[in-house]
RNA sequence: GUGGGUGUAGCUCAGUUGGCAGAGCACCGGGUUGUGGCCCCGGUUGUCGUGGGUUCAAGCCCCAUCACUCACCCCA
């Protein structure tokens, strides 16, 4: 047997409707925001990732599913959303037309890592970016955005994590003191950390070893090297946010890997997913769009990890169960006959019609329409035709009534569509 | 990439010191010659993950490999 490949992994009927319908909701949800959707490719040119994502990023360095195509063009399955959105905005020149732009996109991202929970190579995000808005409002509204999808969601026990990393003009002076602080302590630094901290030093913030965050516990805190725009700006998040309702803590340790951000950053967190707590990471990236050759626009979004918002959600897969309006057992050649033009004809009126096309006893049709959760059954063989009537059964009250053939589809369609509506 | 756990029927899982591959559920049929669920009776379902090795004999022991899973790293 051929089986699929490692990470990867089939959404069956009966799960997939719970993904249609979270996948429904931030749509309409993002929309009344004023987002629309953007399709965006799911390979791009190698070079357009290890630029906007940094070479020095794990992603770049050891994640990503890279190709050379015929022509021998280095090509890769992206491992995230943003790189490509912000290409268009540039390629496209849809700033010009209007710098404020606001999209969101679903689909697929690929990294090649080692699968666990909540951790798959083909996994789904969900992501909104905002183009050419500067305003710290705007970085609240996303949270406030995301926390009312949520809820909408049934999803509970998630909190929100915010942090600022600063800019170009106040980062430098934070990584000076953090540089020293480093130094000092490189006895105690894991074997990564002591890498990291010559390559990308925000990283060790996070680390989990036991003696790195001992090592970090004085260390320096981004937000108290903040300049002064920075700072106006972190606070109006966090005004913004309070007079929302929403609630937040601030976590200094939240550092995101990939080099693009700037200033706010944020993610949101569920304790059910073991060690891959974040369900959302976001923040600004305001230098990426003139990085890649745009026009100095700022920018904002998040990414929601979709097949954990799956596993995190309280709504059920059976909340969803669709079971057919009626099913025909028909017995004999001609009452399959009839039942099938029947059959075809319910269901382009909407209604869900199942039928049973083998020859089997009225009592083996019974136990499918049974077994499917048919709500009604009609009953065709030699007898009925033979009479000019059919029988329905109401399979949940057990009440059976004559129907004539004459005008059998519009009869049927007038009484189900009646109560599948009530 | 590193480490742990697990792979036996469609599903959930038993399987003793190595000695005929099992149960429940599901599925099919019957009990009711044309009426579902409950009940009763009967039946079908296996590359024991895969490939080697040890042995008279391997689901069980050994090696390799693949997959699943959890954790590390990192991230959504």
């Amino acid at each position: 047997m051929i089986q699929l490949i490692r990470g990867f992994k089939d959404i069956l009927p009966g799960e997939v409707e719970l993904w249609q319908y979270i996948e429904s909701t931030a749509r309409s949800l993002f929309e009344d925001f004023g987002f629309r959707e953007i399709r965006i490719p799911i390979m791009e040119r190698t070079e357009l990732f290890a630029r906007s994502i940094g070479e020095d990023t794990d992603i770049v360095e050891k994640e990503m599913y890279t190709f050379a195509d015929r022509k021998n063009e280095l090509i890769t399955l992206r491992p995230e959303a943003t790189a490509s959105v912000v290409r268009s905005y540039i390629q496209h020149k849809l700033y010009a037309d209007d710098p404020v732009q606001k999209f969101y996109t679903i689909g697929p991202m690929f990294r090649r890592e080692r699968p666990q929970k909540g951790r798959y190579r083909q996994f789904y995000q969900i992501n909104a970016e905002v183009f050419g808005i500067d305003s710290p409002f705007i970085d609240a509204q996303l949270i406030f955005m995301l926390v009312k999808l949520f809820s909408r969601l049934s999803v509970t026990d998630v909190e929100a994590h915010i942090n600022s990393l600063g800019c170009p003009e106040c980062r430098p002076r934070f990584k000076e003191a953090l540089a020293e602080v480093l130094s000092a302590a490189t006895e105690k630094l894991c074997s990564d950390c002591v890498r990291r901290s010559l390559r990308n030093p925000l990283r060790v913030m996070d680390c989990k070893v036991p003696s790195c965050r001992e090592a970090m516990t004085n260390a320096p805190a981004i937000i108290d090297f903040l300049c002064s725009e920075c700072r106006l700006h972190f606070e109006t998040v966090k005004q913004a946010l309070e007079k929302l309702k929403i609630p937040f803590v601030i976590d200094k340790r939240l550092v995101r890997g990939l080099d693009y951000y700037t200033r706010t950053t944020f993610e949101i967190q569920t304790s059910y997913l073991g060690a891959q707590n974040a369900v959302v990471g976001g923040g600004r990236y305001n230098g990426l769009v003139k990085a890649l050759g745009g026009p100095d626009q700022p920018a904002v979004g998040f990414a929601i990890g979709f097949d954990r918002l799956v596993e995190i959600t309280g709504l059920k897969n059976a909340d969803f169960k669709q079971n057919p309006d009626i099913f025909i057992a028909a017995m004999g050649e001609n009452g399959k006959a009839r039942a099938f033009e029947w059959a075809c004809a319910f269901a382009d009126s909407g209604i869900k019609t199942e039928m049973d096309f083998s020859d089997r006893s009225l009592k083996s049709l019974m136990k499918r329409a049974d077994k499917l959760s048919a709500a009604y059954v009609l009953m065709v063989g030699e007898k009925e035709l033979e009479e000019g009537a059919v029988v329905l059964r109401d399979m949940t009250t057990k009440e059976q009534v004559s129907i004539p053939l004459e005008n059998l589809v519009e009869d049927i369609k007038a009484k189900i569509l009646l109560t599948t509506n009530a």
